[in-house]
DNA sequence: CGGGTGATTGCAACCGGTTGCAAGGGCCGC
DNA sequence: GCGGCCCTTGCAACCGGTTGCAATCACCCG
């Protein structure tokens, strides 16, 4: 059916190795040979086979891109950027959705069995230790969007959670909140509670300041909303720190919905600075999350370890911003 | 490195086809063998190379996933439900973000290059000779969010684009708008200019209505902001017609931005019934589109094209319905 | 013109599997 | 106890490539 090495090579007259030759980078064929070799390759329409080449050159430029939430509007931005990058790089992107099964050892071995050159983990909720089993296996991997830490046992590329989480509550603290509220994704995820940690520290300095935690189930606009109206239900605080944009989202909707004003009556500030926080009907202030850097970085990182895979694991901690737009009142003085 | 075939069969004591055949289904080997084969592999943490079965059964499990739309929230869904549904299946997708390039030839060489099972493409811009290009290739390909047609030289699912258009004339005629615009998408997408003619040729039979088309630059947040921004200079009609809910978001914003109300002011109709049109902040009345159905079938075609490729293309349309919420007027005499 | 050099080429083994085929083995009935 | 049948099993060829090695070739120099 399809046209083969072998198709080639009898149509030019040469053996199948001048043929492999001719595709190979750097390999060594005449000048004569390949025009012949080239010629009846585009005669015949031919493409070498890159899974027939991966099992001797142990090349599959396959790379496994695994997530597990796909209810963030983040998380398509995320793709994007995550499959443009390794298309530049000539790789191609594996797709695995975790939102149904979360064992490891499935992904583990499914992957295995595709031989992917590298593992790119694209979730902050994810347990550390599903990531390290690819490095166990013996399989590249990159945490994408994850918990740096000191000696890591993997690959990180993250923010610093912890600080994320203190300068949220500075910001809330300056504009004169006195109850606020933490609206945090899931407890299990890391990154929450890291960002739980560094709100907390942060407004243990400011003694007139008090506060509470609500966790979420997950980060998503139905989550934020949810929480949000027990809140209202409870009687809402000043102001919430939301530990993604998609959740703040959900919030400001169930607001509105109860008739209750953005800054007016309470304020919000979200997390991540995803493209619909800039959006006119959301105006969010929010902390940026640097995800093309992230994202570009995990990538180029990956490169690297299947390239030299005995690197010790590093951990990079990427800078956040506060991006103020319009969900909390202004600074005292400023207008 | 990695553990083989071989490895196993040393270690059970027996030959390498015994242990393939162990792991191939319907093959025959005895319990015996069976177990002492099961116990090495297990012993060893050995799996099958799928890309090494692929070269003998050439089935691979890959399948490509082409779109090119990384802008419009929608398409998470659409990831989210085709990644799902293809890994129920036993099947992976292998994504291409054709948002960078759109020579066909490139994206068939690489799916040819990787073997893949099938191609499904995700677009309802994307011109069908692209999609045909992998057909001629002879790689088994559904346009999936296509433009059916009669006679169709590829297997298409989508919805009646031409119905929808004229479903959302005699929506907005219902109401008693009599200026109306119709806010399309890119004038390359025959979506688009389906939804457009249906449109138009139902308000054909209202004389009384006033229309106009506007088309923007693709199903983006942007351009839809950018394109009410050019309705609102040049003077607003009472209501419009969007090609996409995202271009409704963008409308909606524009329009508050300039602090007109909706549906006070203007009425708004979307296209789709994303997730997020059921958002309070939005709220959008729009034409649903059967997303998950479309997908479902667009997967279950794609799975029997592969098993028996020489079938005739089909197209195959499905019903879209009208989700009333709050962006349009009431109708007259409805409170 | 012979020997030496480096570039080019083909052979054959190999990558990790599958599978047609024929031989071997167990079990049955008679 | 024997022939026959069917289930198991291993051999070896093959899937579509790559690559080490040795042979060949062209060319240069003395």
């Amino acid at each position: 059916m399809a046209v083969t090495l072998k198709d080639v090579a009898e149509r030019a007259g040469v053996s199948t190795s001048a043929v492999s030759r001719t595709f190979t980078e750097g390999a060594s064929v005449s000048h004569k040979t390949r025009e012949k070799v080239e010629k009846a390759a585009s005669e015949l329409g031919y493409s070498p086979n890159v899974l027939a080449r991966s099992l001797t050159t142990r090349r599959t430029s396959l790379i496994g891109l695994i997530a597990d939430n796909f209810q963030n509007p983040m998380f398509l931005e995320v793709f994007d950027q995550f499959t443009r990058s390794l298309q530049r790089r000539g790789l191609r992107p594996l797709i695995v959705n975790l939102s149904e099964a979360t064992e490891p050892e499935t992904s583990v071995t499914m992957l295995q069995q595709y031989s992917v050159d590298g593992v790119i983990v694209a979730s902050s909720t994810l347990p550390r230790t599903f990531v390290e089993a690819f490095r166990t296996a013996g399989i590249p991997v990159v945490h994408s969007v994850g918990r740096p830490s000191r000696a890591p046992k993997v690959d990180v590329i993250g923010i610093d959670n912890a600080r994320c989480g203190a300068m949220a509550a500075e910001t809330l603290a300056a504009r004169g909140y006195r109850r606020v509220g933490f609206l945090a994704g899931p407890q299990t995820a890391t990154s929450t509670v890291d960002r739980a940690r560094g709100f907390a520290n942060e407004l243990a300095h400011h003694h007139q300041i008090e506060a509470e935690t609500r966790f979420c189930d997950g980060y998503s606009y139905a989550a934020g909303y949810a929480a949000m109206r027990a809140e209202i239900k409870a009687g809402p605080r000043e102001a919430y720190f939301c530990g993604d944009d998609i959740i703040s989202i959900g919030a400001l909707s169930a607001l509105r919905d109860a008739g209750l004003s953005v800054p007016g009556d309470v304020g919000l500030i979200g997390f991540n600075d995803m493209e619909m926080a800039r959006w006119g009907v959301v105006d969010l202030t929010t902390i940026r999350q640097p995800l093309t850097e992230i994202i570009e970085a995990s990538v180029a990182r990956i490169v690297s370890i299947v390239a030299d895979p005995d690197q010790p694991p590093e951990a990079m901690t990427l800078p956040c911003e506060l991006i103020e737009r319009g969900t909390l009142r202004p600074l005292p003085g400023d207008g």
